[in-house]
DNA sequence: ATACATGCAAACATTTTGCTTTGGC
DNA sequence: GCCAAAGCAAAATGTTTGCATGTAT
């Protein structure tokens, strides 16, 4: 139920599809009127291969991010990935906003520990789904989404 | 299943065991070591009577805070009483972070419009609480506790 | 050639801390 | 009287914007 790191294999198929998927996003992003930048190209990259939210801060000093994007930029480039709905912010207890990759038809939920600040990704069924559903047709509200948090101390922490 | 607004009677009631809780609290505060002070005591009162999530803002600029303590006042208020547990802090995608009391065996969730940021109290039953201790077992985490936030367009601004 | 993207620095918003004074016990 | 709490102001943190320059199209 904890996300566990893949075997090998398949740790090699998940970097071929997020290869495929950074690629894909970068097309569409061009369709969107986008430029080809390295910043966008090593942004999506980043985004896509994170197996957990990740800061304005972790994305302007991951060495990933080739071309040395200063942190302005790499903020421009998240609010027009974020207004394109490609990424999503999510608001956790940090000071700082923490982006995630969009994928239709696929949900994260997190649990992070309340001393250290570790995100750990739950490989779980989130049971929240029908609930969002009927909350939207009885509030009004439209375009609904969620965000689940479970916070605790983390065993290293305790 | 949104939250309603009571009916006058109702209202009172809600007003009468508001006090009652303010109460409780300030001596369980007095009896964990804290002095009495008015700032403590409007504080405690504001958010006890809060329908929802407050600000440091929210509190400080409030007129219920009638000794007009100061902002760094209010925020070493927040802080104990988070230590304490008294109150929780949650992280929503404005850039404050937001207050609320807490009480054994209640929880909220909220419904918020990412456009004018509107923060509304769901009256649902939160269906995440079996996971909550399922993931408690399984990651070895303590002391674990959720957030839950639905997050979309509100009528008026769609 | 044009408009979008970038870098750098400055402006902002909010939280957090230092230090002196006030006030609860 | 003693130590916690308050007030004020400054530091810290993270986000956002302005403007001159570079670059994808």
């Amino acid at each position: 139920m904890l996300h566990h790191h893949h075997s090998a294999t398949c740790q090699h198929h998940d970097e071929d599809s997020a290869r495929d998927l950074a690629a894909t996003m970068l097309d569409r992003a061009r369709a969107a009127g986008l430029r080809r930048t390295k910043a966008l190209e090593n942004i999506l990259s980043i985004l896509v291969h994170s197996h957990q939210p990740l800061s304005l801060a972790d994305i302007a000093e991951s060495p990933d991010l080739t071309s040395g994007a200063d942190k302005a930029t790499v903020y421009r480039v998240l609010v027009k990935l974020e207004e394109l709905g490609f990424i999503r912010r999510l608001g956790l207890h940090d000071r700082s906003a923490y982006y995630t990759i969009l994928q239709a038809g696929h949900h994260d939920d997190y649990l992070i520990c309340t001393q250290c600040g570790r995100i750990q990704r739950l490989d779980i069924a989130c049971p929240v789904e029908a609930l969002e559903k009927q909350i939207e047709k009885q509030s009004g509200f439209r375009k609904l989404y969620h965000e689940l948090e479970f916070y605790g101390l983390c065993p290293k922490c305790a």
